[in-house]
DNA sequence: TATGAACATGAGGGTTTCCTCAAGTTTGTG
DNA sequence: CACAAACTTGAGGAAACCCTCATGTTCATA
């Protein structure tokens, strides 16, 4: 999977190089399956290793996710690049949405991460943003094509990212294109021609 | 708070039924403040009593939970009514999720209990669901009178509820009126005008 | 006010996860 | 092959939460 060198570290001995491939493959698997706070020893059982070994290699929880979060992250530029190649911005837009909700859909550990992504480590949350920096073209080309509601902004987002991510979570087993038909219904509210200027009033009581 | 008496029950002796009215309130705030599964000690302990007193009374934490939820949700009840009541079915079909996410808000423990309320016990969650008989009804109001778009349905409420219950828990402590905005994004895809055909094309891989 | 039934108490056993570390094993090199 | 460094192992301590039960206390009644 890496050829048994870690990042800027000295090279690894055979087997510990084996042991930390096996865990990577074993961590991506179970945390896409479990979601992000899957029990370690469950990783380092997949893995054919000893919980001692997982340590090793992965001092801390946060070290491991540091490992896998950013590769699974970076199917996100692929997408947002797409979106930004689209000719049409609207398209372009929903597609980048489609294909971030599908990811979440299929990575339980992605979707937590997606949610949780400000209590994680400072360069494991930026890891995950990096995904991010596209974003805001993606949102500013659609609103400047007079599409996007104007009032759209790259929190909207996030706010839409934690809200998917609770819809996928909860109908994922019984009914998992609900996340589809929800986005469809937000989506209507979000072209320029059905926005209505946001009330914000104090609220009455 | 409830004079002693549990309802279909011998009467309690006077200590026990001052016990079980403190740790009645002390589960209302820890619940609301910490969600569904804060720890039953804390409950004890705000209320002054031992964690054995809080087992002889409830002896498990859905008996607890369905002598507190019941009575939360019932507030619901009223907001219900007040939308029913509204001359104008579009304003009583917002204000009625006005009002519920503002309970939602409000309240932690409540928040949790609406969407983990399918792996309550029965009969906790359908007092729980007592409070959406008259969803249907707010629904097909605003449908008949044109305002609603014809495609909404009780369960995308459900879809609805699981979102924003997200967004509220992640925006609580930092913005909290991010469920506001989202709600008010939401509602300009709801209107009739609004409304697209929603695309149920089998995914395109 | 004495007595038994009702109730309260909290130490303690069980579970699940976390993480460590002393002892044993494997690998690469001379 | 021998040896030191690198690596692995899993038993076990710590923490958080669950729930029980033997013991002690309080209430209600005569």
């Amino acid at each position: 999977m890496m050829g048994g060198m870690a990042a800027g570290s000295k090279p690894l001995r055979s087997d510990a190089a084996r042991n930390r491939d096996k865990l990577l493959v074993a961590a991506t698997q179970v945390l896409a399956e479990r979601g992000l706070d899957a029990p370690l020893e469950h990783i380092a059982r997949r893995a054919g290793v000893s919980i001692g070994t997982l340590y090793n290699h992965f001092p801390t929880r946060e070290a491991l996710l540091g490992a896998i979060l950013p590769q699974r992250m970076a199917a996100l530029d692929e997408i947002a690049a797409a979106a930004l190649a689209d000719p049409d911005p609207w398209a372009g837009f929903t597609g980048f949405l489609e294909g971030l909700f599908t990811l979440q859909a299929e990575d339980h550990g992605l979707n937590d991460a997606l949610t949780q992504s400000f209590s994680l480590a400072t360069d494991v949350s930026q890891a995950c943003h990096r995904g991010f920096l596209d974003v805001e073209r993606i949102i500013e080309r659609a609103r400047a094509a007079g599409r996007l509601r104007a009032d759209f902004e790259a929190g909207d987002l996030v706010t839409l990212v934690w809200a998917m991510s609770q819809v996928i979570r909860e109908s994922m087993e019984t009914a998992p294109d609900t996340w589809r038909r929800f986005l469809s219904f937000f989506l209507d509210g979000l072209r320029a021609e059905a926005a209505r200027p946001i009330p914000h009033d104090h609220p009455v009581r």
